[in-house]
DNA sequence: CGTGCAGTTGAGCAAATTCAACGCTTGTGG
DNA sequence: CCACAAGCGTTGAATTTGCTCAACTGCACG
């Protein structure tokens, strides 16, 4: 049993702007602009969050489908004695909200000042039923995410150290390039995400620091020194 | 870091038998014949797999869809220090191996003698792409199957205690009916399904017993006492 | 009746958490 | 411009949890 995050006193200071939908600005996702892609940006629209606003919560209904334009949104859930478990850091280009049934089961919420691509789910759906390409990408984006969340399960299993190190990796694999990473998420983020306390990922990145396989200049900036060091405790 | 299950030494004993496939038989899955079983049933073909054989390794070509008709089906992981995660048991009724991509990220076993409907996987998307329904219930599958694994990363962060009650819980729900449920897998399984020791399954397991929670008349029998109790465990 | 396997129990230990204190940075108000 | 509060991150010490290693029981099977 661990505490984490219980509730968090700054999410009411910035509460969720529901500002009208504005036309889709010129998209800048990683993702090719396939067909899919087009739809998307077509059907959508293009929604700003502040840093730590909600963009859905865990029992609205599942209304839309979102995809990241800019910054960084997080999924969570609160368990009923207080703590949080981060389901996942979501980056430019990712999409998320795919969870099926009537419901959302998870919290998402803005990082950083992001932007999102908002489309209705109803309109993806019904699209998907005449064209099967649609459909098919659709059932795609849910596997992949399956996937993703199959692996996190091996990462619940192991060690704080090979927590750390994979989500390192697993960061750095997302983010632009080179061996640094820019991380947007605070040490609680972190934690709940890796299922870790803030003082057990602090102490692991110390540890790692001083093993000389990371270099930490500044709190949300890491560097990596010995890649191979971090595979190996990756698993 | 924990042990968890090296390599096991009774795989071996039963290799998987590649018998031919027979005609389907009687269904007696659990859920109801809808369009989309009709069709899986008559492209598939029922194949019997003894205990502990194995379905599928983790880089067979994801060539099938799997849909229990009888008995129980663990898939797994292997990790590189030899540690087994168990990604889920599959009952009659449950469909496995919705990975996307070309390979099975994890390999299946039958945990008890077991007969499985096999479905080309490709046959069912060639359908898909020509029906809508067939598309809309293999997402839906995935989907479905995403939300299971998201509750078990919920699990992974609790106590023993909360895990297990978790998993009799689960269980208990998944079977026939009643407080009262017949553990098909072994406490290796149990312990590398929750992320814990079979040593941790079972004191947990007596801890439980003696608060008069649960009645344990045999080791793979549980009885549920209090299941509001367990319910408060739940987190 | 002995062997092997599955499960339980116990004692000691290691890892991660809890509780607490402290430093650094940032923002705010006087 | 300075003082100070608040938030974030780090560090230390004590505690708890679950793991490791080991012994032992019950049971099935030959």
């Amino acid at each position: 049993m661990q505490t984490q995050t219980a509730i968090r006193s700054d999410i009411s200071r910035h509460s969720a702007r529901n500002g009208r939908p504005v036309p889709p600005p010129a998209f800048n996702g990683r993702t090719e602009a396939d067909p899919f892609e087009k739809q998307m940006q077509l059907m959508g629209a293009v929604m700003p969050y502040p840093r730590n606003a909600e963009i859905f919560g865990e029992s609205d209904p599942a209304e839309y489908l979102y995809k990241v334009v800019s910054g960084v949104v997080r999924t969570y859930k609160i368990l009923n004695d207080g703590r949080r478990q981060i389901g996942g850091f979501y980056l430019p280009g990712d999409m998320f909200g795919l969870e099926s049934g009537d419901e959302h089961t998870l919290s998402a919420e803005a990082v950083t000042d992001t932007k999102v691509l908002v489309v209705k789910r109803s309109t993806l759906v019904a699209l998907a039923a005449r064209d099967a390409a649609v459909a098919r990408e659709l059932y795609q984006l849910t596997a992949r995410e399956l996937r993703r969340t199959q692996e996190r399960i091996l990462l619940l299993i192991k060690s704080a150290q090979e927590r750390v190190a994979s989500f390192l990796l697993e960061m750095t694999a997302r983010s632009p390039a080179g061996n640094a990473v820019e991380l947007p998420m605070s040490r609680q983020d972190i934690a709940d995400y890796l299922g870790l306390t803030i003082e057990t990922v602090s102490r692991t990145l110390t540890s790692l620091e001083s093993a000389a396989t990371i270099e930490v200049p500044s709190s949300r900036r890491i560097v990596l020194r010995n890649r191979s060091a971090l595979n190996r405790l990756n698993g």
